[in-house]
DNA sequence: AGGCTATCTGTGGACGTACACGAAACACAA
DNA sequence: TTGTGTTTCGTGTACGTCCACAGATAGCCT
């Protein structure tokens, strides 16, 4: 009904022009401390709100958004985040937002200091922040000129009032832990597998692997049996060798835990060793794992929508510059995919 | 860099008046066939996409979207979708769109038949269609009109092309049996508890009770030992009776399957007969079910999202309104909740 | 009072689009 | 040729805001 009222509206009953009213809404200076106030008062009263559309086209800007994310070409994972990202590049183009992808090598620390460099020119910055003190330097640079930063995927470990789109590591370990916990017998133990964990074992699998481990904890934690087999990241031959030995090692393992996406590595092998009866449970929906899962030697997936995770992340960027809007960015769900609900 | 290209330019491009290129824009008579094609290839070739904010700034169209949901007073099941539809109303605003709650009473189709005559007058209809031939109606009836209608929560049948948000009910179905038939020893059986089949058991409860039941059909699918309890829906003490009743007749129920949010009914009566060790499964994150899961007698719900769903039907409608897109609503995903992720 | 700052305020033209109105161009019959 | 009608096109104003510039007002000095 009562539609907006607007700045000349208002300037018409303060009995002063929209410069006047423009000046104070900027705060900017040549208007008397007496209209000031009244102008103010009449802001207040009328609860004005200025109107965001006009707003955007009468200030001449264009905004660009910097997506600092591991090229998909080095991991499968990546692949669904560049998609998300590039539709949101084709939906925000309307409002005058670029968005542009600086990919970096997820294993080289250098490669992403470059793509900061780059980072440096756009009005915001979404960013997976796989090597922590270069993020964070990127993150204060940002912050000190004003600008927001948003990190996704991956949470940098001070996250006081950081702003962060994705899903609790810690949290969905522990739900890893509490789903294996109900579909392996209470006898059987459980085998946590880590792969690589020097080269590119960022915070998210630390997370999961935490949240994991903390299940099994505390007083009232259910009695279990736990082996932590530290497998290496490059030669496959040598991570066959050393799961099989560990299973005939201890034939009461029940239950495999991967925390990231190589949980197809060990579902191959299991294949090998004609051991898809283990319940064997990881992370994200990348081809290689989902054909393990509907063949049933992948029991269980965390997806994290990634796809939707980016998109969300570069609209809330988006929502600030464009609108101002400071909303909290949202968590996301750990949704668990068995064959049943995967998709298509 | 290339700002893009406005209707001022491609004007001038082509020689004639932005007045022309306005009519071609938006397919108005009165442009002669030469011309149109020549600035229609123009504006392919330039790739000219209309500056939305100044083209709503212009058009000072006010649109009005209904939405059809039952009142939250009557179910807090539609709490939390009240709440999204709130919040889209809230940021709907700066687009000129209005969102309008129309409550109806989701046992008696008469309040809906009147809700539904007062949405005639929106421009977009949103709506949890739980009375079939009246929503049916009504769905035409927006078609007719070229009016958009998305359905949300519940699903119709006939949904050749049909618009919707909301969860596959088949295949959550699905899923809650294959996590019972993972947690629930394989020599024990399961109960379904449908309660309250009449009144108000709506396509959804179908859905999920069909998708549970063919999870163990067909020819290698898991044998198990199913059984069916049709509960009343009013006398909860008549519901303890029979509960009491059937696990005492079949000792060897592992696990329970309710396709409802009423699972905190039998969580209940499962603390009062001292059988949480049974494992419970039912649908929606309200407050009671919470309490249950917290407390472990509840050990999975499914959780369908539901703020996020209502917030995402007002924003496409949005987006169709204004910007004319028209895109794949989405679905929901398929939320397993457990005690370890249950949020807050 | 006239002149001169310094401070305060109003005006007008953008931004890119929508739309009403009216002008021009054309066709065709008288 | 003129008149009439129809099709095709250009112009002007508006949307709500920003911003540069010009205009007004007041204070003070000579």
């Amino acid at each position: 009904m009562s539609k907006n009222i607007g700045i000349k509206e208002l300037a018409k009953i303060a009995n002063v022009s929209i410069g006047t009213i423009d000046r104070v809404l900027h705060n900017r200076q040549g208007v008397s401390e007496k209209t000031r106030q009244r102008v103010l008062a009449l802001i207040e009263q009328h609860d004005y709100k200025p109107n965001l559309l006009a707003k955007h086209l009468a200030s001449r800007k264009q905004f660009s958004i910097a997506v600092l994310m591991p090229a998909s070409e080095d991991n499968p994972v990546w692949q669904p985040y560049v998609q998300g990202i590039e539709k949101a590049a084709r939906d925000m183009e309307k409002f005058s937002v670029t968005v542009d992808h600086l990919p970096f090598d997820q294993y080289d620390p250098q490669s992403f200091e470059n793509a900061a460099e780059g980072a440096s020119a756009y009005d915001a910055l979404l960013m997976v922040p796989l090597f922590e003190k270069a993020a964070m330097r990127l993150k204060d640079n940002f912050a000190r000129q004003g600008k927001s930063c948003l990190c996704f995927d991956t949470n940098l470990p001070e996250g006081d009032e950081h702003l962060f789109i994705g899903q609790h590591a810690f949290q969905a370990g522990r739900l890893c832990a509490s789903l294996l916990n109900y579909t392996v017998p209470a006898d059987r133990s459980l085998l946590l597998v880590n792969l690589g964990r020097k080269a590119g074992y960022h915070l998210n699998f630390w997370g999961r692997e935490n949240g994991f481990n903390s299940f099994f904890k505390g007083k009232d934690a259910p009695q279990r049996k736990l082996i932590a087999y530290e497998g290496p990241i490059e030669q496959a031959n040598h991570l066959e060798q050393g799961i099989a030995e560990i299973l005939q090692k201890s034939p009461n393992i029940g239950g495999i835990y991967v925390p990231n996406s190589r949980v197809y590595w060990v579902a191959h092998i299991l294949e090998q060793l004609q051991r898809t009866d283990l319940i064997l449970l990881g992370f994200d929906l990348i081809p290689e794992n989902k054909k393990y899962l509907k063949r049933g030697t992948i029991d269980f997936l965390i997806n994290q929508h990634p796809e939707n995770q980016a998109y969300r992340g570069v609209e809330w960027l988006m929502q600030r510059l464009v609108f101002g809007e400071k909303a909290e960015p949202g968590s996301t769900p750990i949704d668990v995919v068995m064959r049943e609900n995967l998709e298509e």
